[in-house]
DNA sequence: CGGCATCCCTTGGGATACTG
DNA sequence: CAGTATCCCAAGGGATGCCG
């Protein structure tokens, strides 16, 4: 890794399909998940893990960390008590949304589909 | 599992979310993979571990077998000597043309972002 | 050539307990 | 509440060898 970007991604890092390099960023069910309940608005962290649904906090963490690594998540942190954390997107995981639109778009045709014993 | 369509996918089966839907069916690396190098056309066994890159041929067949399952690719064998096996998309695989283009376009403006260092 | 079958290892990811 | 720290397990996936 050379000549680290702001974002802490070098360009020769990157796949030459940009299918792959989509992948790199979102290519795990769980990351889609967050963009999917992020893409409306900013979520805490115990909103995030419920409307996740099924996801441990440790993975959920975990996850988020390497979104935010990646520029597509930010992170506030409240000084409160009891302590208080949100998540939203960046401008950056915004763009993602035409991807989101396109899986929701196929996702609900599908289910038709087979809703119609095709 | 109950009421099972040609598919073998019955419709409670699916996640009540479109995204999960169509995580279900592509959620995994590989398969998006195999379908951006089925999408120009049929291409054989071998073909596709090339193309693909970095795929060993267990791996590649079990997910040629579970996107046959799923009604997303199909299968030719051929009756030859040496054998020849060509695979291709469904009609229903080919649906999904709309994600992989949105997955292609995102990538490319993100390693233009990049490279622009931002 | 295009598989299975087998072995084996790494990783993703869950459960639990503890802390600021 | 939102973590971190362990422990542990199951699954994903690679490597190799054999077969039709």
């Amino acid at each position: 890794m050379t000549e680290k970007t702001a974002l802490g991604v070098s360009p020769q890092d990157l796949p030459a399909c940009p299918v792959e390099t989509t992948l790199k960023l979102i290519g795990n069910k769980w990351e889609v998940l967050v963009l999917r309940d992020l893409m409306p608005g900013t979520k805490r962290f115990g909103e995030l893990k419920q409307s996740i649904g099924g996801i441990s906090q440790k993975v959920l963490t975990s996850k988020l960390r390497e979104m935010e690594a990646d520029g597509l998540v930010e992170r506030h942190v409240f000084a409160e008590v009891p302590p208080r954390v949100e998540y939203s997107l960046t401008p950056l995981g915004r763009t993602l949304k035409p991807v989101l639109d396109a899986m929701e778009q196929w996702g609900t045709a599908y289910k038709k589909r087979i809703a119609a014993g095709r």
